[in-house]
DNA sequence: ATAAGCCTTAAAGCGTACTTGAAAGCAAGC
DNA sequence: GCTTGCTTTCAAGTACGCTTTAAGGCTTAT
């Protein structure tokens, strides 16, 4: 079972582009190839793509990745090493958790800001703009 | 009560020429200024800024703050379409969310997978390089 | 046999958001 | 009066992560 970097692109909602250009940048060290060049990627091959594009989307840098796969390659001594990446990574999480309840909140405030102007009870010009809509 | 650049930039742990930057673009349309031309940040202006830091650190493209300005200096009539505008930020708050729960389950699960490796309950081999650290 | 549709590589280009650098002006302290 | 330290503007440079382009090759359908 392996598939084209079509299909697997379909599967994965990512770019072939992007995929060829991770390959490129070293985060896919093993696909395989077919008798012409074709790239060949099994089952396994999406997961750890997968696995990036979901640490990527959360801020993980490509380096990053890099990284990792490159202390995988030098084996399992480096397991240590690389879980000290994933718990960074984990701290990094929490921090961009913490950002989005302040957004959260801060969009809230806005939207009721906004609620009190039009119910008039709020003067447009001292809580519209003056507030916090550019300062004035 | 006005600050200098340099007391806003410390005030908001933000580069002094990150702020001049977002005044060329736009973002701050009234920025006072002293006989000297220096810009004059007031309390407000400081607010201002600081939403707009938590609104960027959460995705929001700094086009999307100069819209909202705009529409703020074209008068309170353009509310309902700045509201849309932070609903959209709201809905993509939680897509982001979403994507750091997702994260931190896959973090967690390749923790626990590394920890099993070291444990000796699981093959190097299969469970740490061929399972997912870079595939093989 | 020729066009469509997939694949390859290498290189250049692009968008976003800063960030840095250069040149110069004003003000207080020694 | 000269240095220090702030300020200004404008322009160029940087970092990151794709994304697009170009040139070409194989395979299958018409």
């Amino acid at each position: 079972m392996s598939f084209s970097i079509k299909e697997a692109s379909e599967r994965l909602g990512c770019p072939a582009h992007t995929i060829r250009y991770y390959e490129k940048e070293g985060l896919l060290p093993f696909i395989k190839r077919d008798e012409h060049g074709n790239r060949l990627f099994e089952q396994q091959d999406l997961h750890w793509i997968k696995l990036m594009t979901c640490f990527r989307a959360t801020g993980m840098p490509v380096a990053a990745l890099k990284k990792i796969v490159d202390l995988a390659i030098a084996g399992p001594q480096t397991i240590p090493e690389r879980r000290l990446l994933l718990e960074n990574h984990k701290q990094e999480l929490k921090r961009r958790q913490q950002e989005l309840d302040d957004a959260f909140e801060a969009v809230d405030y806005k939207l009721s800001v906004y609620n009190e102007i039009e119910n008039g009870k709020l003067d447009a010009k001292h809580g519209d703009f003056k507030m916090d809509d550019g300062t004035q």
